[in-house]
This record gives C-alpha cells, structure tokens and sequence, in this order.
DNA sequence: TATTGTTATACTCTATAACTATA
DNA sequence: TATAGTTATAGAGTATAACAATA
C-alpha cells in the first residue's frame, strides 16, 4: 500500500471513533446501540418508525431495543395526540442526563485527538468533512 | 449548536462510513463483523488472540465467529509450528476473494464522497487523519 | 388498503466464567 | 503459573414474517 488515499483515511477514522464510542458507553454503563439512541433522542421526542429509520434499524428491532431502555428508567412509551396508533418516545430525566454525559465524554474524547492539528488544519478538515455531508444529501435527495 | 466543532465532523463521518459498510456488507452477503474480520485477514493469517484483539473482542467472542465463517468457507483454522496451543487462522480462496472485493466496493464508495472536494482539500484531509492515527499511536505507547 | 407498532421466531454478536491443553 | 483456545451460559441486537389496531 503505497499511498493510503482518502477511503483508507475514512476507514481508519471510523474504527478510532468505534473504538472511542464503544469505551464511552461502557463508562457510562450503556450498550453501544442504546448511546446512539439516546443521542438521537437528545434533540426531541420521536415516532417509533422515525426513530428507527433515524437508527437504520427495522422498527420490530426498535421494539426491543426500547424495552430494554425502559425497563433501564431512559425512556418512556406515551400515546400520540393526532395519531392512535403512533407511540412516542421521549428521555427520561434519567436518559437526558444520561445522553447529555456520554455525549460529553465522546465530544472531549474526539476533540482531543484533534490536538495534534494546527488551527488552520483543523477547521480545514471541519469544512472538508461538511463538505462531505452536504454531497451525500445531494446524492439522497436527486 | 452554533459551532458544529471537529467532534461533531468526526461523528458525521463515522455514522456515514457505518451505513456504506453495512451496505456494502449486506450485498457481499457478509454480516459487518465478517466483514471487518476479513478485511484484516486480507493482510495475513493470523492466531486468535491476535484477531481478537485487532477486533477489539474477546476470544471466546471470536470463537463463534471464526465457527460461522469456518462454516461459510471463508477461512481454516490450522495448527502453529512453533506453540501446539495455537491456532492459525487463514483466509481460504473464497475469503479472499470475498475480502477483496469488499474492500474494493467500499473503498470506491469512500472515495467517491471525497469527489466533492478538490485535490487540494482531498490531500489537507488525508494528512489531517494522517496526523490524528499517529497521534493516536504515540498516545497508547506513552 | 396502507401504516403503526408489536409479537413470534431464528440468527448473529458479545461478555463472563470455567475448563483443557500446552508453555 | 501463565497463556491459547474452547465450551457453557446468558443476554443484547437484528431481520423476516405475521398480526392487531388505526388511518
């Protein structure tokens, strides 16, 4: 491998965020897939089927994954007003604070590796990664 | 959130490239942690501890998992020359190939995100995880 | 008819603890 | 004693298919 290029750059930045993200959620004693739920449910309550799609998960797997977060004191299950058959999933105090804690530890952990970049290329790499977000929107969107 | 910071762009990144390798996975008929499993067999055979290790799960996680992929024929478990407790794991025929085309499938969808930038950019965001891994290593050494 | 969520079922993935064979 | 790998056990995560309730 002569010269890794950017897919190899992507790949091993992936598995150092993993290896960050799996550490977090233990301190924190939360399953990985509970954290990343959790952090989405951090910006507002969500649909069962919204928050599955949110997750890439199919909603009969988001049925147990948020059992199992209940039965933890994280969420909880409330009927819909404009829909009954809709369920919404809202944070507990418990779960808030619990998503507010591992998000923070994760966010230091990362900035941190950041240390070793100067200014100018870390908000370099900032812009080139929101660069990137906004071509795979385009992509889904057209 | 005003200020998205390197954290948040880290994150991005890495649920991107989680959704591309499921993806990818999914049409090579792999589950992710074959996958991930093969891709690092491709550089060589290696004994179980090693692999887990490298994976970053415990052995007796791993034995099941090499049982499966035993199963699937992508790859044989041999014994070491130099320890009689040791076992070698190696790729068949059909694990390497698997492995590689794989990597060529996610590696080109990796790459193709990247097109949005220019050379310029492309190259300041390789160096950039360049900079981050070997921190990274220095930080586990010390 | 289509959609929302659950249940039923069957795997895969994972950790912990106990075990064996070897070093 | 320590290490390499397996087995036993238990639980989490996931998908598919079938279902009830509601839209």
């Amino acid at each position: 491998m002569p010269d890794p290029g950017p897919a190899d750059a992507i790949i091993a930045l992936s598995a150092i965020t993993r290896s960050v993200f799996a550490r977090a959620a233990e301190r924190h004693s939360l399953t990985p897939a509970h954290a990343r739920m959790l952090c989405i449910l951090a910006a507002g309550p969500r649909r069962m089927t919204e928050l599955a799609a949110l997750m890439d998960v199919e909603k009969a797997a988001l049925t147990g994954l948020a059992d199992r977060a209940e039965r933890r004191g994280l969420l909880t299950r409330s009927a819909s007003d404009t829909d009954r058959r809709a369920v919404l999933i809202t944070l507990t105090q418990a779960g808030r604070a619990a998503a507010s804690a591992f998000h923070h530890d994760v966010s230091g952990q990362l900035t941190a590796l950041t240390d070793v970049l100067s200014d100018q290329e870390r908000d370099a790499f900032c812009r080139g990664v929101a660069r990137i977000r906004a071509g795979r929107r385009d992509d889904a969107a057209g």
